[in-house]
DNA sequence: CTGATTTCAGATAAACTGAAATAT
DNA sequence: CATATTTCAGTTAATCTGAAATCA
């Protein structure tokens, strides 16, 4: 019986968390930072803790332990909203620009050596599927 | 620019997490229990929490953890081991067999609706490249 | 004696819930 | 008033580290 593909997904993440951790350690950078570092860098119009939040499925008060976290490392800071007061919109930072910037070096290594021997076609489906998987769990 | 492929597979991580916590949530089962309960039944030469702590790269101790919570609900055993009497092997009891069958049913219905519109062949790949990485990080 | 497995104990990090303040 | 965001405080669940006992 072959294994669930839910199981796949779960145990690929275990292996992906473990190399990433161990790589982004050198840069006292956690997983779960480096993921926020990477969605606030590509998203141009800054989110607030709470849109991240419920992207991420956290609560909101989570979430901004880490935001808090990754300010207080001077990697983000939160501004004050044009429109309304109370939201504060999320940048990085010189520093979160910087170290982000060695922390992809370091993850390009390792995704050359986990993902470097599949077929280049193979790779964009892999990629597609989960675009598709994602885009269905946004509309539930 | 597009996403990096360990951000994708943790973006699909997150979502597949909470759909599956909320559905096995009505078994008392949470997803990192599920996982064991799992393995275990796929595996018949019966693993230790010594061997299940490796290879789903955590300690031993909270590993058993995990599989003494399964053990108080009475859905795993421990076993003596008949040539080393310190290990002890692990298996599903008839109401682990029961509750997995449960959960099962759940889940296919998930997996539906999360990858029922994808071509067969992309979803084959999919697993193929899961697959593949894992026999990677299984060499490293 | 060495190395692996298990267990007991305590610590830590990362999530959570509840409640309150602020703003539209 | 209703709703959303943020913040403060305390709690819980799931990991971890350290130390000790058991066995081949």
């Amino acid at each position: 019986m072959p294994a669930r593909t839910v199981y796949l997904i779960k145990r690929i993440e275990t292996e992906i968390t473990f190399a990433m951790n161990k790589v982004l350690t050198k840069y006292d950078v956690t997983l779960a930072q480096f993921i926020i570092l990477n969605f606030v860098n590509d998203n141009p119009t800054d989110f607030s803790s709470a849109q991240l939040s419920r992207r991420f499925k956290m609560t909101p008060q989570s979430m901004n332990e880490t935001v808090t976290t990754l300010q207080k490392k001077e990697m983000l800071v939160k501004n004050i909203d044009v429109e309304n007061k109370r939201i504060l919109r999320i940048g990085l930072t010189e520093k979160g620009i910087q170290v982000l910037g060695f922390c992809n070096i370091a993850i390009n290594i390792l995704e050359e050596n986990l993902f470097g021997n599949i077929p280049t076609d193979e790779l964009a489906t892999f990629r597609k599927v989960i675009g598709n998987v994602l885009e269905t769990t946004r509309k539930v």
